[in-house]
DNA sequence: ATGCCAAAAGACACCGGTGTCTTTTGGCAT
DNA sequence: ATGCCAAAAGACACCGGTGTCTTTTGGCAT
């Protein structure tokens, strides 16, 4: 009898596969009723094999899960999600141009999500267009994702994060300051990064630092600024405003700001780029004046964007620990009981990784560069 | 009567909310029940509002709608994609260190689910693991994708596609190559695009070309190797084995690649990295050997990386129309009807981008590289 | 043999939607 | 007034799981 059910199932599959165009179309589902029936048991004890709960008696355990193996089933995801009342989707929602930091993110975060049952769900929005918080919110209350992690600069905006409290979405800030409204924050600081980034040229002797700074706006701008001008000032070196560029983060704005910079008098010997396509902004502009790097000019990134190793010499930067911080964000999201609802704040460093694109300071540099 | 209920339920939910951290509780759920008890209609209608089914009455749809707008209730979409016996997830997966082509596809397929009520699930495998297609395979069964979107190169793994017609999970294999057992097929002609190549570096004056090809075995590898060499052979220009190295589509490889290549004798005028990682080793071993580019040696690269525009000179490079290809993608995966049954091929032209890395050979430079 | 009780298993309702079939509604010809 | 019929709406089962309460099982003390 058992068999016969399944002999049954078997052939109505066929049916509706020949009737189309076969090979491609998918197979009939087995479901927990199936197993229920083989291994004649209800299906609430064949639930409790598969949540593994261990009020069943082994020798029917150990029957039904045999008989899981051999015919492959799956619970299906929607029933389950709907009995359980939890969608078992993690969201990460992005607006950044970086891809290198995405896709690290990303990888670092289904590395988290491995074996917990719980799967990625990416969605890329427009911060700049006016229906952003209406758009995510719309994804938000469709989807129901079970947490969001919000890479910055998204991350930032209070208005977003104040709609993710509103709609009851669990959610996790990774950013270079701790957004205080943010359920949970994953903060790296950028500060600190950039006061050893001011310390390693200090320490080599130059005196005439320029930085490019990142757009307005953004927290991880106005940190790694704040982070590098106040160690100098700790260590006796006041910026003149005329060597403190606006950049935006892009290689162009890098372009400019370096154009800006290299035409000051005096000039600079080191530049700190606060992001690594703006450094190689700075490099266009030196191979252009035929400015020898490190010789005549010293040149700082930061993110350790495959560029930085590319370029000529290589960058020496600062390296965002990508993997951890996207096993920070993911944690608390799927931490079980209630322990997600605590807030939580996670710090993490990022390191100097010196390359050769930073030496001392050269007297014969003013000469060269005036050519 | 109606206000009651809904009284009843905010009561509910005040209950639950105090009982656990307050503001960060997810609110009750508001379900088409609800919606149907307010509008005093069944919840089948209020089921055919939402999905527009047009055999509603105009005022009847209009008090639904209104209802749904003020409640700001969403149809949950677990108990939807259940009842359809449709998850309304497509899957990307991909094994592939290159990020910006990773993100560049997200973002295209993401454009083209936009409003589709699809949403998009990644998952980032590892092709040398023997535990490669079960695992790939294990995530398809458990989350039922609608569709799956496979990346290069696992996208020419013929176990991979044979495993996912096994379990019925309609895919398409994005590749530099038709690959026939596949379901639906986008293919970028990266064998005419290498022709082209070879037209601009013969048309610049060069005879000794080089090539540094990809990894054995990827089809974009084989494909841009031989649309070069043949284009080279149409025009009467044979390559030299000595002339051909093996790269592994890394920077380091590259490198390997072009301390080779340059240490032959005669040395090439022109070398041809078949990917800009490898384009950014030659440009490394230049610099290091004192090599001017392009005066002394001319380079492209392939895939127009953010890295090729930030090299000095800009490489020359082979731009993939990557939104294109990823709408090409998903478009089959979603199309309505049984239309996504039909097996389909589009095929897309990736396109020369002249920047500075290239220059008529010129006959000092012989002289030069032996210093 | 009987009663008691904890462990194991099952019955039944439910999660929140859709499909299918049936019933209601109301305009029109007779 | 009555019958007919298409359009509109509803009843009910179902998708495939889990939660809760009830029943069954079987070992042990009496």
């Amino acid at each position: 009898m058992v068999k016969n059910i399944l002999k049954a199932k078997a052939k109505r599959s066929m049916k509706t596969k020949s009737k189309l165009t076969g090979s491609s179309m998918r197979a009939k589902q087995i479901t927990i009723n199936d197993i229920a029936h083989l291994a004649s048991v209800s299906k609430k004890t064949v639930s409790r094999v598969i949540n593994e709960i261990p009020t069943v008696n082994v020798e029917i355990r150990d029957r039904v899960n045999e008989i899981i193996k051999k015919t492959g089933f799956r619970p299906n995801p929607q029933a389950r999600g709907l009995a359980f009342r939890k969608s078992f989707l993690i969201a990460m929602i992005y607006d950044n141009p970086n891809a290198t930091f995405i896709v690290g993110m990303q990888a670092g975060i289904l590395e988290a999500l491995r074996g917990s049952g719980f799967e990625l769900l990416v969605h890329q929005c427009e911060r700049r267009s006016p229906r952003f918080v209406p758009d995510v919110r719309e994804f938000v209350e469709r989807l129901q994702p079970h947490g969001v992690i919000l890479l910055p600069p998204i991350s930032e905006n209070p208005v977003l994060i104040q709609m993710l409290h509103e709609v009851g979405c669990p959610h996790v800030s990774v950013a270079a300051a701790r957004i205080e409204s943010a359920m949970h924050r994953v903060v790296s600081s950028d500060r600190d990064a950039c006061a050893e980034v001011a310390l390693h040229l200090t320490e080599l002797g130059h005196k005439r630092i320029a930085i490019i700074a990142g757009p307005q706006g953004h927290r991880s701008a106005t940190e790694r600024l704040r982070g590098f001008t106040d160690a100098l000032q700790n260590r006796g070196l006041l910026m003149p405003p005329e060597l403190i560029a606006q950049g935006l983060y892009t290689f162009e704005s890098g372009i400019q700001a370096a154009e800006k910079l290299l035409s000051v008098y005096p000039p600079p010997t080191a530049i700190f780029a606060t992001n690594d396509e703006m450094a190689a902004g700075v490099y266009q502009v030196a191979h252009r004046l035929g400015i020898e790097i490190p010789l005549q000019l010293s040149v700082i990134g930061y993110d350790d964007n495959p560029i930085a190793s590319r370029l000529w010499p290589p960058l020496t930067t600062i390296r965002l620990p990508i993997p951890l911080m996207a096993r920070l964000a993911t944690t608390p999201l799927i931490s079980s009981g209630n322990a997600h609802l605590q807030q939580d704040v996670a710090l993490v460093t990022p390191n100097l990784v010196v390359r050769h694109s930073t030496a001392p300071p050269s007297s014969k540099r003013s000469r060269n560069i005036r050519a």
